[in-house]
DNA sequence: AGTAAATTTCTCGACTGTCGAGAAAAAAGT
DNA sequence: ACTTTTTTCTCGACAGTCGAGAAATTTACT
């Protein structure tokens, strides 16, 4: 209760409302806004205009008309009424996006980084290199690109964009708001992968379930651990968070885990974890910087087959992860939880002790085991999750400009 | 981003506003209403002029002119149009407030509650009786009561007003609406204990810190172990949860907690647990339903000489809570934590294991150490949580109504 | 071809809300 | 009695939403 409202406010939310309708259901026309946003058509005419004049929507070219009656005409979002690039960085490459603002893929291209680690500076400079590229490649001036939209895995600031921590570069943090302020008058947003993946299942769940859909949370398998949950929000928005789930303390003076503390989640669950469980390494051995996926594959063959060693890391890392999400749980509310990641081949080998590593809390025994969901095809789920995040802020934005925009071409004509 | 706004909202949101200045700051002027809120003089005129017509808020008489100039009118509250009633029920006893629209106390009582378990009948019983008591003992006719605010330890549903789980009835659950839904057309809203302290913790701190104030949590040690949280919500209202802390999993498989799961933090960290762990009784013993407080303080002053048997319960129930803090910290973010309820009595000999048991893990490592305080004093934040988490909501209630009162006045005059 | 029916979009007037500026009110000082 | 000072109230302008009905535009039917 700390913001006072105002007519210009309630024309703000509501141009907003029209502009997520569009991205919801694509091109619509008049009377489907209406019907959508619940505002009147009168309301629709006017904002629809406003919108128009300033040349964020469109009406599209008129259609075969399909019935008796005035043909509908559909609005959509005006492509070039800006850009967004998408860059998400995974261990091994960093992929590169452009796309316009009525959310189609106009380029994409992937650029391997080198294993050995090359350190902050020698990355920063391509990343700077490569969105030069992406734009250049289009033709596109650098002050089209309404946002450049970042995932990474690892720790990441609430409010800034900056990494604080992450597996590729340890506590060397990256400021991508200072790194590219100087080229980019952009927007900068950086957000954890997996909270990109919960924003992803969010608003699948939204569109099945409609106002049935409380929470959600996403556990994202692999190298590291990911978790994102995404919960409906007091005004009928989402709430998206990553907590830290993976360097959650398992075990007090557990294995040495990558991020130098003891204990950690991954130091069970991530896949040098379980490499390590598998080959009986001491647990404070110093764990690899990367695994390739094929040894872990190997041991998962060994394990299928009754491989008792082998058989243990799984299930070990299994009851890691069902213990940190029966805290999560304790934490929140009971949630369905969706499991993905390139850990999710191991799903049949981790699910024993997770539901046991689950079974065991206060939580499970009173609302019952949650739901567990298996989704293999991560990577469209972290691109879909960047487009919905960053539109979801372009649009406001822009719905915040608008009013004086308008003005301005107003005096102008 | 689902519903519209509407100008009609607009007034709803700032005659809150207005509200909620007067709970903050007692009664106010018409100019320190337009200060507070911001909105202009002549928008307090007319929410003011709304909001006495509905009787809600009054002229306050008269008083003695401070200066030069027209003097002030104060507002505040018409004390008389509605009361709260707060229950807070508590292992050994149940108070009962009465309180007006003001937030002035204005009756009050206790109940022993006899100390063999009497179940959830006589129980009920007793509630529907002193609640009848407490209204007619002001001649108070029971429309008058606007809302009935409870409180307990345990698991409380979060939309109804349903006990869950609590350490005192089990897994007998009380739903208050359903057994008060006859005698009483209030609101019935119930809230686990250490969610009110939260509540009135972030107030205080919002009064403090001003804008600066993010997230606070609040730890209660006891024969039970709550937690509640309340972070700055995105419309600048506080969010307040309270988590399933006290029997959040701290170590798979360990002791036996009342609640008949293993290995809760609050079969480490309760006062029971305390007791178990110093006189060495086997971990799956079954956990006495009450400990005298006595037994415990005689404990400490051993422990406080050098009892190494008497220093170890105290260790490995501060190790307990520090694990299961680092744990929140892991899945919110850094934030003060204000540690109160009767075992802070201890907190000398808690201090140790808590800090260990904090500092092993990622999060703390990486941000520090959170900020610990202590508070002695945990009814009086309880009782403030009520009142605010209470009028909060009637108010926003009332403002709700408020439009349709007025047309109905309206008509009438 | 002409007209009716159907459907969508646009427009007008009524209503509600906020705001700035200045009038009105009410006390203290001169 | 008049001025100064401070607070409260009031008026007209402006922004926003809404319902109802007019206008537009196509298909169907005679």
């Amino acid at each position: 209760m700390l913001a006072k409202s105002s007519t210009e406010l309630v024309r703000q939310k509501n141009s907003a409302l029209v502009l997520s309708a569009l991205r919801r259901h694509g091109p619509l026309a008049h009377t489907e806004l209406s019907d959508f946003t619940k505002l009147s058509s009168a309301t629709v005419s006017v904002i629809t205009a406003d919108l128009e004049r300033a040349q964020i929507i469109e009406k599209a070219e008129q259609q075969a008309a399909s019935g008796r009656g005035r043909p509908r005409v559909l609005f959509s979002q005006r492509r070039n009424c800006g850009y967004l690039i998408v860059v998400v960085i995974s261990s091994d490459a960093v992929q590169y996006s452009l796309v316009d603002y009525a959310g189609r893929l106009i380029d994409r291209f992937s650029e391997e980084r080198s294993q050995e680690a090359s350190g902050v500076g020698p990355f920063v400079a391509d990343l700077r290199d490569a969105l030069r590229r992406i734009a250049a490649r289009s033709q596109l001036a650098h002050d089209k690109v309404l946002m450049i939209s970042i995932s990474s895995k690892g720790l990441v600031d609430t409010s800034e964009p900056v990494l604080r921590w992450s597996p590729i570069f340890g506590r060397d943090e990256i400021d991508f708001a200072a790194v590219l302020r100087d080229e980019w008058p952009a927007k900068i947003i950086l957000g954890n992968e997996t909270l990109l993946v919960a924003s992803a299942l969010g608003r699948q769940e939204e569109n099945n379930k409609g106002s049935d859909f409380r929470a959600m949370a996403a556990l994202s398998l692999g190298h590291s651990i990911g978790l994102g949950i995404v919960r409906r929000g007091e005004e009928g928005g989402h709430q998206v968070s990553a907590p830290n789930f993976g360097h959650m303390m398992h075990v007090p003076g557990g294995g040495l885990c990558r991020c130098g503390a003891r204990g950690c989640i991954e130091a069970y669950a991530g896949f040098y974890a379980m490499l390590r469980t598998a080959f009986d390494v001491p647990l404070d051995t110093i764990p690899a910087k990367f695994v390739p996926i094929a040894e872990l594959d190997k041991i998962a063959v060994s394990a299928r087959h009754g491989g008792r060693r082998n058989m243990l890391a799984f299930r070990q890392a299994g009851l890691a992860l069902g213990n940190g999400l029966s805290r999560v749980l304790s934490l929140h509310e009971r949630m369905p939880i969706v499991i993905t990641g390139p850990g999710v081949r191991y799903y049949d080998l981790l699910i024993e002790g997770i539901t046991e590593g689950l079974a065991e809390s206060h939580v499970v025994r009173m609302e019952g085991m949650p739901e567990l969901r298996v989704i293999v095809d991560e990577p469209t789920l972290v691109f879909e999750g960047h487009l919905n995040h960053a539109f979801s802020i372009i649009d406001n934005d822009i719905v915040r400009r608008t009013a004086s925009v308008v003005e301005l071409r107003g005096q102008a004509g």
